[in-house]
DNA sequence: TTGCTCCTCACGTCACGTGAGGTGGC
DNA sequence: TTGCTCCTCACGTCACGTGAGGTGGC
């Protein structure tokens, strides 16, 4: 997925090439991958591995195959799998990134979310701030600020007894 | 993960015993794993499978001894794992249920907190509604209800505009 | 020509399952 | 006694890796 810089088999310099492009022949893949070419092939036949083909029918590995045959020598070399495992360990590990990339997304989405509507709460509280003026009640139906300027005052007149809206 | 219905060997009915009681000698454990005796104790000594022991060195296989040993047998018989491959899967099997337990908690916190934020912005509205009475004006200094309840009237009395007493 | 490719077949090795053989306690 | 347990050792089978052997095209 990265840009990664390569080389041609040789040694010629900073040519890149896709991580998914045929490129090694048989003998260089196997010499890549530490395994002996007719292993290779075998794997191919099992289904384990599928190389491009040239038009003349030779197979072609590309960088990503030979990450691939190398996960494989390591199943295979160091953990004692035979093939059969090898490829439900692989197929599992597959599952697993997805479940991980999953988890991220899921995880981000809820971050985003949060800030969403913490953003909207500040809103409302500023709004609710902005409208919403400290007062005090001097006496029964005369409140004034609450900053202390009682020459502001608002008195409020009610019929008799009757409740109207709010209340102080 | 639930516990779940169980019950003797024969048939004797409805008496339920944990899990991971050793319960099952090894006879009675290979035959319903369907596995021969010498491969369960083969299988202890690599470590696959550890059943308890009687006081009289009797392996004791319990419930999830033999459902265990059932999926070795389903992953050796059906698809051809070796030893190291099983172990292999099964490990990343609990990692697997692991994160989607994980996964689950994830989601459930996301929702729980979705309803949280909710019920708090609701508040929020509903607060600023009770506040924020609609009035207007029927001339400078005096508001009243926009309900048209004229008889609630409020004074706003300003310093320089000398206005003082208020007429009950 | 050499050195690569393609293929198939065969053999050596090793892991695994299981049987045999001998012990001991209900 | 039988029938289970415990153990160790050994053998048959099969998967896997790799070598051999024969072909064909740069």
């Amino acid at each position: 997925m990265s840009a990664k810089r390569d080389r041609d088999p040789p040694g010629s310099d900073g040519v890149r090439i896709e991580q998914t492009r045929g490129v090694f022949m048989i003998s260089v893949a196997a010499e890549l991958a530490e395994m002996h070419p007719q292993t290779l092939r075998m794997y191919e036949a099992r289904g384990l591995i599928t190389p491009k083909r040239s038009a003349k029918n030779t197979r072609l590995y590309s960088q990503a195959d030979v990450e691939r045959l190398r996960k494989i020598q390591r199943l295979t070399s160091e953990e004692g799998l035979n093939l059969a495992g090898v490829e439900s360990v692989l197929e599992m590990e597959e599952r697993l990134d997805q479940m991980q990339r999953e988890m991220a997304k899921l995880r981000e989405r809820a971050t985003q979310m949060e800030r969403e509507m913490m953003a909207e709460m500040d809103r409302m509280r500023r709004s609710l701030r902005a409208e919403i003026v400290p007062y005090r009640s001097l006496r029964p139906g005369e409140i004034v600020p609450a900053d202390g300027d009682e020459r502001v005052k608002i008195r409020v007149e009610r019929p008799q007894r009757g409740r109207r809206g709010a209340d102080a």
